[in-house]
RNA sequence: GCGACGGUCGUCCAGUUUGGUCUAGGACAUCAGAUUGCCAAUCUGGUAACCCGGGUUCAAAUCCCGGCUGUCGCACCA
């Protein structure tokens, strides 16, 4: 039997076969689709993943970051518009059961146009009066339901009204003007999050692509709309190049040259297109395979009046992996006039008086971390098939594995007591069963970029040998001085 | 959510057509022992699965019904 996998398979393998991440509750029959768990060494990646980010993006901005509940009243969400435009009105055949967005359903089919504003029992009339019928089987479709993406709860023993956050996003805006002030803000001011998000999809498919549960992290530039080319540190980013793709041809510039050709609307824009270039390329991701899709006015965010989508290529087609979009007030004036509060700041650089604008970088973590994986997946068929994760020695799971060549002449025990030096500090493995060849592989099967082996020499002069996991050569190492190797050879980049 | 096709050890697959030596087999992985000692070595032994629930039957991994789930297509993706 040949069966040929995709690369998507593999890592799907890969994934369930060494403990990155499989699906939620998988010892019961009635587990919902779209729920997956990170094992240990998805967590390990994801953890590592986090603080690049922090560092390349948070504190190289001066960003301020928080925690937020995952769980907010129903005015939050009503301020946000998902209350309303997160709700689809939906229309069931009674015969085949086939489902559809009553009001698309009806402008395609008749040619109405359905405004959003009509009832459900509004939409009923309209589809009575123009006898729409089923398209796969002429049957008749039942009442008009709405369907909302987002997950309800209630709250306490009334069951209060209250939703599952379908992005990081509103915590930070509804905090804005607190942190503002405690934290002496000035702007153009980063505020980041990451946690996890809900959004109840209607098909989850493809493990970490699409999930119910998964993990964001968002970062809320507030900026005053006034000074958006007003951006000193955009000379430290003007040299970086950007693929832009608008929908038919890609351009290849830099940052300067994107804002000179109108293919950026601002420095403020593309500084932050800048930063998101330089942390992905620093993932591992191939930045060849990478662009910023310009999307067209029909296929923005509700909220959003620019909007670039970062893709990444992978087997399975272009991957969103952030969306980039710029919200302008939308979302500060949803909550002030929700919540009656003045939401507007004082810009300390000129004493004017603004309610901010917002440019976001919303990123998906789990979809990253799947084309990390992707794009780090090698198969060395000169060595039998090896199959070797080249993650960033930063980002693998496991830094170092400690192998004593055999397990005899005192040879594991210190191996022993090198792991026990080195665990507290590093992500270390110990293993000593199996041959050393075997070791090794397992070891590069999971990323980890140095392999450790004490051999006879060791107990001589003190040295141990590491390995190199993408070159597979060797050098000799003083003991005493592997703290400070492994840490300079996994630190983070410069 | 609809449709088509699937769901068997950690992973991949055989077994289902035609119900019965299936007490469910293999490979890889994994564990223990032996042997070896720098790139998936060898030998011996072990652990480990029929998605869940109901039905038909003397008998169900196999047939039927429902649910869940996976892949693909449609729809959805703020």
């Amino acid at each position: 039997m040949f069966t040929i996998m995709s690369n998507y398979e593999f890592i799907m393998k890969l994934a369930l076969e060494r403990g990155f991440y499989f699906p939620s509750c998988e010892i019961y029959a009635d587990a919902p689709a779209g729920f997956w768990e990170y094992g240990p060494r998805g967590v390990s990646l994801k953890n590592k993943f986090i603080e690049l980010w922090r560092r390349e993006l948070v504190r190289r901005d001066g960003m301020i970051e928080i925690d937020g509940t995952q769980i907010m009243s129903k005015s939050v969400f009503i301020a946000s518009g998902h209350i309303s435009n997160f709700t689809d009105p939906i229309i069931k055949c009674t015969k085949c059961g086939s489902t559809f967005r009553a009001d698309k359903y009806i402008n395609e089919k008749v040619g109405l146009n359905v405004p959003e504003r009509l009832t459900n029992e509004e939409i009923d009339q309209i589809i009575q009066n123009n006898q729409v019928k089923c398209q796969n089987c002429v049957g008749e479709f039942g009442r008009v339901n709405q369907f909302n993406m987002m997950f309800r709860v209630g709250i306490g023993p009334t069951q209060e009204e209250a939703y599952l956050r379908p992005e990081t996003c509103q915590t930070i805006f509804v905090d804005f003007t607190r942190i503002f002030k405690t934290m002496r803000g000035r702007l153009p001011m980063g505020i980041a999050q990451i946690g996890k998000s809900f959004r109840n999809e209607i098909s989850p498919r493809q493990s970490l692509l699409r999930l119910r549960e998964f993990y964001q992290a968002e970062i809320e530039v507030f900026c005053n709309p006034n000074k958006l080319n007003d951006l000193s540190k955009f000379d430290e980013v003007r040299d970086i190049p950007l693929n832009i793709y608008n929908g038919s041809t890609y351009s290849q510039v830099t940052a300067a040259d994107a804002i000179h050709k109108g293919l950026v609307p601002n420095k403020l824009v593309a500084y932050y297109l800048c930063l998101l270039t330089e942390f992905y390329s620093k993932t591992g991701i191939d930045m060849k395979r990478t662009r910023f899709r310009q999307l067209p006015n029909e296929d923005r965010a509700f909220y959003a009046s620019v909007a670039f989508d970062f893709e990444v290529e992978t087997s399975i087609g272009w991957l969103e992996l952030v969306a980039c979009n710029y919200r302008s007030n939308y979302d500060l004036k949803g909550h002030s006039s929700t919540s009656k509060q003045n939401l507007e700041i004082v810009d300390p650089t000129d004493l004017t008086k603004i309610l901010p604008h917002i440019f976001e970088l919303s990123m998906g973590i789990d979809r990253s971390l799947y084309a990390i994986l992707e794009h780090c997946y090698f198969e060395d068929f000169e060595h039998e098939n090896r199959i070797v994760l080249k993650l960033k020695p930063y980002l693998a799971p496991v830094s170092v594995g400690v192998l004593p060549l055999v397990n005899r002449n005192g040879l594991s025990q210190r191996a022993d007591k090198i792991y026990a030096e080195l665990k507290q500090d590093f992500d270390a493995f110990l293993d000593v069963s199996g041959s050393i060849g075997r070791r090794y592989r397992r070891l590069e099967e999971i990323g980890t970029p140095f392999a450790i082996t004490v051999d006879r020499t060791t107990l001589e002069n003190n040295t141990v040998t590491v390995r190199d996991r993408d070159s597979m050569e060797q050098i000799r190492v003083e003991i005493s001085s592997l703290h400070s190797y492994l840490h300079n050879a996994i630190r983070l980049p410069k």
